[in-house]
DNA sequence: TCTGGGGTCCTAGGACCC
DNA sequence: TCTGGGGTCCTAGGACCC
């Protein structure tokens, strides 16, 4: 909740790029224009984004990709395999060109960001965010939608709009009451912000349908029902801004690396080295975000979509002192697992939990172990951190990750790393 | 053959304490 | 006979988001 609570006059933007795995492999793939293209998630399992004609074609976000693998090809699409190098980059010039048009800037995942416009002078909310959105096609090929209203909720609802109403051209300003209650009027529950699949449910149940009839509900009602998460949100309807925007993002409290595997696995070497890998990555995303971590847990899964016996579990360990020591943590991490191993199971899935996650400098002082900061420990976690930062990841790594990584996620159909690879970078003729 | 990965917040209920 | 009531901390599970 904001400080005030009350009804306001801050003017907020949430600019949501479209179809967005797919705008990037179109930026650097002019053949993907005005064909079928729908990226696959990792491993090549789901479809995690679709252009316009796939959508057309009715194929639903999350479905499996080798279901739709013979409708796409039959209509001269293209099914991708992700390729989060690349989206990440353009993700970074897209928010760089934003940070232009205004210091308020919430980068709230991979493809959307909220701006803050209050005190902004412009006769045309409207113009202003189509001339935004020429900007930051021109730049970065990468086309946005864009809703502008008092609140976040109200914001995401005019995007929503924006993108879906031809004539808006993806720009829409939701300011007056009047405009506000024309947007309500034609949204679904399940599409606003905070409202999912079984709200959506319970709601109508309970003949509330739209965004409008939410906005009007009981509060004693939603306060009960939906909790005070879904309270803000019908406060947010109203024009009360309840969530703030956050400029400096907010440190993890948690961090998980999983994947599921390529193929099955059963010998606990090959899970080792998995394992080993994932702890690798979540120790590095820790220190970048400069915490310790006071809690492992190692999880280990079969093939649920699979017939025979199934395995799932997990086992835990507190970590004292709390650390971000990658050696450590493995050797930590490859114990619970071999706790956790049991022969005979066809393996497809591993992770790595971190959690009880604290600052660096809120480490408590112990007289029996050393923080590993102060030591050769905390030098050569900076210098393999700077290493691989400078020449990529894995250019320095550990043994236990091994090196024939069989157990490495499926990738078959993936695209260069146009911007981030020098022997990918496209070459003009 | 082939079905993702990574987060947050809230609440209820149990354990424990006085 | 009569079986309190409040507080805190923790965890598991459920809802949501992208």
């Amino acid at each position: 909740m904001n400080n005030t609570g009350l009804k306001n006059d801050q003017i907020i933007a949430l600019v949501d790029c479209n179809n967005f795995y797919v705008s990037c492999e179109r930026v650097f793939n002019p053949r993907l224009h005005g064909i079928p293209v729908a990226v696959l998630s990792n491993n090549d399992g789901c479809i995690v984004s679709r252009s316009n004609e796939i959508k057309a074609l009715n194929i639903p976000m999350g479905a499996p990709g080798f279901k739709y693998e013979a409708l796409i090809n039959q209509n001269g699409g293209e099914l991708l395999s992700s390729n989060y190098a690349l989206y990440g980059d353009l993700s970074s010039r897209v928010m760089d060109v934003l940070s232009k048009f205004s210091p308020d800037l919430e980068i709230y995942s991979i493809d959307e960001a909220f701006l803050g416009l209050t005190g902004m002078r412009t006769q045309n909310w409207e113009e202003w965010g189509h001339w935004l959105k020429r900007a930051v096609y021109r730049y970065t090929g990468i086309p946005v939608s864009i809703g502008i209203s008092r609140t976040k909720t109200l914001a995401k609802i005019a995007n929503h709009h924006a993108k879906k109403i031809a004539a808006y051209r993806g720009a829409l300003c939701i300011l007056d009451e009047h405009r506000i209650d024309e947007a309500l009027k034609r949204i679904k529950t399940a599409d606003v912000w905070g409202i999912g699949r079984q709200y959506e449910k319970f709601l109508k149940q309970n003949k509330i349908e739209t965004a409008l009839q939410l906005r009007n509900a009981d509060d004693k009602f939603i306060k009960h029902y939906l909790t005070m998460v879904g309270y803000k949100t019908v406060l947010e309807l109203r024009g009360y801004a309840c969530i703030d925007i956050e400029e400096a993002p907010r440190a993890k409290k948690s961090i998980v690396s999983s994947r599921s595997f390529g193929k099955q696995v059963s010998d606990l070497q090959e899970l080792e080295e998995a394992i080993s890998s994932y702890v690798t990555l979540s120790a590095e995303k820790l220190r970048d975000q400069k915490s310790v971590a006071g809690h492992m847990m190692v999880f280990l899964s079969t093939n649920r979509f699979k017939e025979g016996p199934q395995y799932n579990n997990s086992i835990s360990t507190s970590l004292f002192p709390p650390t971000a020591y990658t050696p450590e943590l493995i050797l930590q991490a490859l114990e619970l697992l071999r706790e956790l191993w049991l022969p005979d199971f066809e393996y497809k899935k591993a992770g790595v939990m971190l959690s009880n996650i604290i600052a660096e400098e809120d480490v408590p002082l112990s007289f029996l172990e050393a923080n590993y900061l102060d030591d050769k420990r905390g030098e050569l976690m900076r210098a393999i951190d700077k290493l691989n930062r400078l020449h990529g990841r894995d250019t320095v790594k550990y043994a236990s990750s091994g090196i024939a990584q069989k157990w490495q996620m499926k990738q078959a159909r993936l695209s260069p790393s146009y911007t981030t690879r020098w022997k990918d970078i496209p070459k003009v003729k």
